[in-house]
DNA sequence: ATGAAAGCCGTACCCAAGTACGGAGTCAAT
DNA sequence: ATTGACTCCGTACTTGGGTACGGCTTTCAT
């Protein structure tokens, strides 16, 4: 099905492991250039459009927004490691932060499970009870 | 401006600490109830209303969807402890199952960092060479 | 009594990252 | 030559949790 260097839609979409409509999507977009189509016929992708669908997988698996995969790609031509490595540190200040706060739900979570847990009194459920609040 | 028992949406909003637009919101979706209005007057809000909101806000910080919030309610009428522990403990899961997914970014942003810092050859980028692949 | 501030109501818009639809054209095999 | 699969293209829809707009009425303070 996939033929060297000159691959469909469907064949780029499969060599990259994403769905055609996701091709699609990030030409939209710009994160993808659509080449040029031969006058009612069909638009020939190679392999370099292979490798840059999987740089934008492999940085969305690090956290990255599609905006800001799109910073990384012009930084990937620049090879500008200062401001990639800005980009990096910001991220794992943010991805830090969201691991905090998932902590604390995490923490008040067991907290909460436990004492159902304890509890014998049916009267009550003290998830409940630390919902309605009125402490 | 907020009168004992009867509020205004506005008044509502203030007392528990959201957006007018918010309460209507909740309305649309089901998850707080539309006060009769005296036709073609002002509805009525009372203390269970500015409840039921700071219960939707505690469940949102503890991690719950709105959807999972309904149910929520739903329960802490029955004061079904049985199947509120079970939301509880699903939730704590998908909770710890997203700190380890974000865990795991956090480690390789901090190794590409670090291998930033290491590398002086500024022929190349370490993120960006991961990112691009080709290992 | 008059003008600003709220309330009412329906509708539309926002973000992100796609997914889905539908009509038309094209290509390869049988 | 017809079927079936694929492509092209534009547009609209999805999820979640709201926010914003705009025209109209009602209420409150002066």
């Amino acid at each position: 099905m996939i033929q060297k260097h000159i691959l469909s839609i469907g064949g780029l979409a499969q060599a990259a492991g994403v769905n055609v409509e996701t091709v699609r999507y990030y030409q939209r977009v710009g994160m993808l250039a659509q080449p040029a189509k031969p006058l009612h016929g069909i638009r020939k992708y190679g392999v370099g459009d292979v490798k840059r669908i999987r740089f934008i997988k492999r940085a969305q698996l690090l956290g990255f927004t599609l905006a800001e995969v799109s910073e990384l790609l012009v930084l990937s031509n620049a090879s500008s490691c200062r401001e990639t490595q800005d980009l990096a540190e910001s991220k794992l200040k943010s991805v830090s932060e969201r691991i905090r706060d998932l902590t604390k739900m995490q923490d008040t979570l067991l907290q909460l499970v436990a004492r159902c847990n304890a509890a014998d009194d049916s009267t009550s459920c003290p998830i409940i009870d630390a919902l309605v609040g009125e402490d």
